[in-house]
DNA sequence: GTAAGTACCTACATAAATGTTAGTATACCG
DNA sequence: CGGTATACTAACATTTATGTAGGTACTTAC
């Protein structure tokens, strides 16, 4: 048919960046999205965040690691997909909270989830490591 | 007591590298792994054989964006980590196929559950970008 | 008064991830 | 024969991620 009609475009639009989201898909506005989450220290973030509001402070004590560098853009990158809420309080010396909001709980059950899940069964996986590293010998057994 | 004992290093060596994985630790084991299944292309790599056995090539073309050094060397950790199985047929040109292992399964499902949750609430996450970016003032109202 | 704590940012430096190109041995298609 | 496909690897280039050091403005503890 292709009638003009100003709700066409933009119903495009919806299904295209709304509708389709498929992360196998190069250039899918949600890659970004889960490389924030999946990101070194997106994950770990979240999964202290779901066990409750922390300051910076207390964030960066808990996981392990982090510089303070890298915990504020994290959590800037993570704020700026509404996963995270950040209060501050304008007080000084500074005082500032961050949390999960509803969306970004959504998304820490998972990363939790596989965190725990690692946690879990790390005995089996570093097994697996080993006996995968110990035999010289991959190749098909020759004919001779 | 202390008494010595040829099996108390051994235990204790398995309580520190198994029974007390914790990924919120610096220099936790399992450190590594969460970073081979969080990677970039690891959570690709991992949701696309959650589907069933594919070929190196056909991963390729799934995986829309990676390049063939990185699916080699991304299915190479995972394979290390024992979450996938490489087949090897020995023939020529060469026919490889890749799949997870039940290990793999396991983590999988965790990678899976994230990135159809990302699909899933994309309209909101992007609504919550775009609510983010566009208020001018995010200060304290001042007093004056 | 000195040191430490708070929540950052900026500039600089380095490490790690990722991409690009070329090459391998062989088979199949036309 | 020329081109394509397969599953890679190695060398090299570049981009991105991450770390380090120093500074801020002020408070509390010693």
């Amino acid at each position: 048919m292709e009638i003009f009609d100003p709700t066409a475009d933009r119903a495009k639009e919806m299904l295209d960046a709304y509708a389709r989201a498929d992360v196998m898909a190069a250039d899918c506005p949600s890659r970004p999205v889960l490389q924030h989450l999946t990101s070194r220290w997106g994950v770990l973030v979240m999964a202290a965040l779901a066990t409750g509001t922390h300051r910076f402070s207390e964030l960066r004590r808990r996981i392990g690691g982090v510089s303070e560098r890298m915990l504020a853009q994290t959590l800037q990158q993570l704020e700026g997909d509404g996963f995270v809420l950040r209060r501050d309080y304008g007080e000084v010396p500074p005082r500032v909270d961050y949390s999960l909001t509803p969306l970004g709980e959504g998304a820490a059950v998972h990363l939790v989830a596989l965190a725990s899940w690692i946690e879990a069964n790390f005995p089996a996986i570093a097994e697996a490591q080993a006996a995968l590293s110990a035999p010289a010998d991959r190749s098909v057994p020759a004919s001779a």
